[in-house]
DNA sequence: CAGGTATTTAGAAAAGTTTCTAAATAGAAA
DNA sequence: TTTCTATTTAGAAACTTTTCTAAATACCTG
């Protein structure tokens, strides 16, 4: 996975609201651009960065094409956000704790 | 705190970089710089938003200014993921689970 | 106070992102 | 096969972000 591409791919928010809107199951591209005031060819655009971002999947049934999440990705960012969980001042301060 | 900020702070290579050298306690503007082939000017407008976002808290002493981890922004965004963890297909799809 | 160091602010150039319209593709239905 | 619907691709315009240089601020040391 590139850390890269998916901190990008959630830091809009039409692309946030379509991973939310997607997190009860399948929709087609359709469906996900009804809910925005955008043409379909800029929710296609959306799509395409969350698909390159692995944050979501396409199936395509008859001429839709429906997108899902792919929840593994998620899990790799929640880990990397692990790491700032205990915070380790005054020992490895390179001010040795004088201030504050 | 909002998200829209949060995201877009965690969406460059830099300010991650930025919080990971910070995970282990406090390091000064300077102290931050030296890791990075940009001018001071560059990472104090980084530093800038790590700060407006609330993911990095300032302290002075002398004339430094220290930067270091405000935690509870990172519970918070780990918290809007969590959502993304179980995905329950099938039952609320508006294809009525025909495809795949 | 004068000179020095650390950092920020302002303004501009360069690079990247988001959106649009118009055209292309692909598959379904008639 | 022709036409229709769903979606994507291409190219351009508008907007945002990142970086730089130069100047300003702020605080410390002698």
């Amino acid at each position: 996975m590139a850390f890269q591409e998916t901190f990008k791919a959630l830091s809009d928010p039409v692309r946030r609201d379509i991973l939310e809107m997607l997190k009860n199951g399948k929709l087609s591209a359709g469906e996900i651009g009804q809910k925005f005031e955008m043409t379909g060819a800029t929710i296609s655009y959306h799509l395409s960065i969350l698909k390159k971002a692995e944050l979501v999947r396409e199936s395509k049934f008859k001429n839709f094409i429906y997108y899902e999440i792919n929840t593994s990705v998620f899990e790799e960012i929640m880990l990397w956000f692990t790491q700032f969980g205990k915070i380790n001042n005054e020992t490895t301060n390179s001010n040795g704790g004088k201030n504050e």
